[in-house]
DNA sequence: ACAGCTCAATTAGTATGACAATAACACCGT
DNA sequence: ACGGTGTTATTGTCATACTAATTGAGCTGT
């Protein structure tokens, strides 16, 4: 119906931006979006059998090949299955991977609840913790430096999205000196989400709250540097936390 | 050349049983699969350009709708970005999409070095710590009296392979006591893999090491059903860390 | 009436050939 | 030497077949 019409992709594109990902304005990415979208939202319900070939062929108004590379790319997400005679049902939630930035950007798109944010927020905890004192162990001088002089940047933030680009850098620094690709891939992934979902609450324009948050990272970059796995540990468990808490409590208190 | 041939995916296929994935055999699955381990073994390198798609049609003797869709499922798990006129190019690793069970299959199959395995374990126990601190917050009774009764099924294997499924089977538990989708979703994914690389050092055979792997999983679950975090952490970390060092001990000795 | 089988209908899978859009590169005119 | 321009190789899209798999209805034999 709409084909050509608003492209409202809000949130999607902020995500988007963030992962250097190419929004290829090609057709089979549009239908992917849609249709990821439904599915995500719930319009198509898991379990659900969605409509045939044809039927969405005839609503997208692409041809064939189109639709059935945005169906494959769906099903390589873990949203979908397809089988001869039965068609093409929803898979459970369960078999989604959320791990996908797609599939997150999808989430983001619909506005999550915070909820959300939270389990998100609770596998950075898990994650980042362990990236902490892993980099405590192993990491070399020069990265210790970097990761200070990374904190000096945070603190002389004059926008949200100054602030937002070198609190993310940072975590980045510690992610790569933990020498390990996982912590890396994933820390990159939950960052750059919560980081579209938190650049609102930045701490940038009340000094106070900035301080706080820069003290707190400024002990993580000096625990690793030092080799003190247990002091990055919470150190890296505040500073979470605390983003946390701060995002969390102005979303209640705005909408 | 050999498309017809043997078919020889030995972990590949222990994984994607776990996964409950139906492995069907399409054409364009074969293609997947064959593409997928050439990227991920470095038989084609990050950032090459690999061959462009009438060569890649004789190669493997198919339709080009089957090549492309075989592509786009590449895409979509971000090893490779496809660009008219520069060719089909495979992304850096830091792309990749890590968690997803094709990819981490490929992984497996391919023989992983211990080092890969050791960094899934710290993924793992960063995951599962936290997850087994939100649980002990969390939980229901019934779920930690579901938890103590499967560290009594542990205790009773008889077979390796009974073993690392009440091990699962546990893991599983507390994931989902934890109440966070994305805790469920990923441990899902490292405990399939690991497990079936470790199903061989199962302790089994071994009963001082099967009383301490038990004896540890209990203490995690009776710490969970006090509501006790800390302990459920501490009791955590020992048991993930105490499966590894077993494994990796074993992995070394034998070759 | 029942069990089992066969066959038709439906749906995804595969094949093929054509044309459109894109962008690196060589070419040409200035 | 430079800038615009056309060529061309490569992916993107389309349309139309045909194949394979699987369900379910209807048929058949007992």
């Amino acid at each position: 119906m709409d084909r050509s019409g608003g492209r409202a992709r809000h949130s999607g594109d902020l995500i988007a931006s963030l992962s250097g990902r190419n929004l290829a304005r090609n057709l089979h990415s549009d239908v992917l979006w849609e249709l990821g979208l439904a599915i995500v939202s719930g319009r198509f319900a898991e379990g659900e059998i969605l409509p045939s070939d044809s039927e969405l062929l005839d609503r997208f108004g692409v041809s064939r090949t189109v639709l059935r590379e945005a169906l494959k790319t769906l099903a390589a997400k873990g949203l979908i299955e397809a089988r001869a005679r039965i068609g093409t049902r929803v898979l459970p939630r369960n078999r989604w991977n959320l791990f996908d930035a797609d599939v997150l950007a999808w989430f983001f798109e619909l506005g999550p609840e915070v909820s959300f944010l939270r389990s998100l927020a609770e596998v950075r905890i898990g994650i980042e913790i362990e990236a902490a004192a892993l980099a405590a162990e192993r990491c070399r001088p020069e990265d210790a430096a970097a990761m200070i002089a990374c904190v000096d940047k945070m603190a002389g933030s004059e926008t949200p999205a100054d602030f937002a680009r070198h609190d993310l850098e940072f975590h980045h620094l510690v992610a790569k000196a933990s020498g390990n690709p996982f912590m890396a891939s994933i820390s990159a992934l939950v960052e750059m989400a919560l980081t579209a979902a938190f650049t609102i609450s930045s701490p940038v324009n009340d000094p106070a709250a900035l301080a706080v948050t820069v003290g707190v990272h400024r002990r993580i970059a000096e625990a690793i540097r030092d080799g003190d796995a247990h002091a990055a540990r919470l150190a890296m468990r505040d500073a979470i936390s605390q983003g946390f808490d701060r995002a969390a409590g102005r979303m209640e208190k705005e909408g």
